[in-house]
DNA sequence: GTTGTCCTCAACCGCAAGGTTGAACAAGGA
DNA sequence: TCCTTGTTCAACCTTGCGGTTGAGGACAAC
């Protein structure tokens, strides 16, 4: 858990902390906001916020005793980049293994062997 | 961890489970292929791999003693959608946020600076 | 058959993660 | 000043994860 992917992978994990993530996604908030809706302490809220700050997913601005998280899109990017890198390469294996196997069959009948794409919801 | 949203991110928020998965993009392998440039024992990678499986990351298909190890790409998209949802409503946030400001500016002198703060709503 | 290879299962260990409660701190309001 | 609100810190508990070693199962080669 030492670099950033891991500790934003990491963070996302939980569902309670993605679940912040969406509301944060609408609009700022407050720790006991937040909490709110969970059936936890504001404690564990508290830390939940502190894991996904450490993860540059949110930052804290203080403003009077009040500390609004605000959410901070621009990480996204870093784990983005990283699965389309791999789905694209991934997906480039399988053009030139149809293709491979195209030619093997270019006597026979072209059946489509391809993957199922895109498929989860 | 009992949704798979969770099992993914859960799955590559390990270093070493990132790295096999970057290279299964590149091409199936066995177990002991896999565990060669780590230095943990194959037991420990064979259940990283249980771990990518039950997230959906990977398959592995019987073949003779050995079992070949699959990367699945199809479970990018889960993530991809859920991480571009929110990032885009983020972005929808702060692009209206900034016409708010824009309106302000033009209708108002634009001495006035002092309220900097991204409220909720 | 026996052996060797590849892999998984089971039991265990150390440690960190997520939860709790109780106390403390900072700042506004009475 | 004292009280209330919002938040964090500290100590603790339990669970799960990543690692180990040792044993065992499945199959190819001999």
């Amino acid at each position: 858990m030492d670099d950033q992917l891991s500790r934003v992978f990491s963070a996302l994990a939980d569902p309670i902390r993605r679940d912040m993530v969406a509301r944060l996604a609408v609009a700022d908030a407050g720790v006991n906001e937040l909490a709110e809706p969970y059936d936890v302490s504001v404690q564990a809220v508290s830390k939940h916020l502190k894991v996904l700050e450490e993860a540059g997913l949110v930052s804290r601005t203080k403003q009077a005793q009040r500390r609004p998280v605000h959410l901070e899109a621009e990480v996204f990017d870093l784990m983005t980049k990283w699965i389309e890198r791999y789905r694209r390469q991934a997906e480039e294996r399988y053009r030139r293994l149809d293709d491979v196997l195209a030619e093997m069959d270019t006597e026979q009948s072209p059946t489509d062997t391809r993957h199922t794409e895109r498929g989860a919801s």
